[in-house]
DNA sequence: CGATAAATGCAACCAAATTGCAAATCCTTT
DNA sequence: AAAGGATTTGCAATTTGGTTGCATTTATCG
């Protein structure tokens, strides 16, 4: 998969260099499938200094910046995602049981469907499409525990 | 609308009948919006002494049996609806500001859609389609702060 | 380099939801 | 109707994901 550049990214944006967004900002770009807050704290490690705080507060910033996607999850974690040209919007699998969270390949069918929907006098913003149930091996360890 | 009967209701799901689950159940079957824990809370008010985690594990159960539908929002509560015939499924609208949860009238879309997704592996039980965005009485008080 | 605005770290806080356990209630059987 | 066992409830404490206030550090630009 091709990738974005991160000073690019971060210029075109209009946000200042620092080297927790850098941080942020590759994780997210190197990861194949979306992350929540923690698992960024997780992946960043030692690689370099951030606090819990700011993890959230450059999403945040990622997000009005369009630079991001956040996939809100029946649990109640965000999980974020590039919104480059490279990826698409597309819908997602939420595990219920281990709170994985998955792309799927559908990617514009989100456009088609908005057109049969009657919003009233709303000002839509976005849209989520998720998909919720179990994934392979947690019906597999569902299985074996209920035989 | 029409309505379910508690009694039955109650009965067919093989749920003892307690106050407390007749009274979520009867707030649930005469709301006109979805509502979440608190708002149940609140509107069972004296009618009838129940706990706060009493409503979590009522719901919960209602949930199970298949009585009530979850809705998940962006900011972090559920809120629930009646998922008997008298209301089939339909997408929702959430407010940002307000956090306010409206119902959208595209019943029985859901189950088209289902059919262009390619889940893979997984064994979906739900679809949650989400819009989010600016409800009117939000847009109108945003409009005039920031003029 | 120095000034100033922006970003970060830390501790405290918050709301929604969950857990453990004792007390109350429900439902069946006498 | 009373008894007994299983289920449900209330209460206090805890967990979780996320936010806020404020002092310190860092980025950016002249
Ligand atoms: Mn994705
Ligand atoms: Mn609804
Ligand atoms: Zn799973
Ligand atoms: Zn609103």
């Amino acid at each position: 998969m091709e990738h974005c550049d991160i000073r690019t990214t971060l210029e075109n944006a209009g946000l200042s260099k620092t080297v927790q967004r850098e941080a942020v900002l590759s994780t997210l770009i190197r990861a194949d499938l979306p992350l929540c807050a923690r698992d960024i704290l997780v992946r960043i490690g030692r690689e370099c200094r951030i606090n819990k705080v700011t993890v959230y507060r450059v999403l945040d910033s990622f997000r009005t910046a369009g630079i991001v996607r956040e996939i809100p999850t029946e649990h109640g974690e965000t999980f974020y995602e590039m919104a480059c040209r490279h990826n698409p919007t597309h819908p997602h699998f939420y595990c219920r049981i281990c709170r994985s969270l998955a792309c799927l390949p559908s990617a514009g069918i989100e456009q088609k469907w908005l057109q049969g929907i009657r919003p009233g006098d709303a000002a839509i913003e976005s849209v989520v499409i998720n998909f919720t149930g179990l994934c392979k091996s947690c019906q597999k360890r569902n299985r074996t525990v209920s035989v």
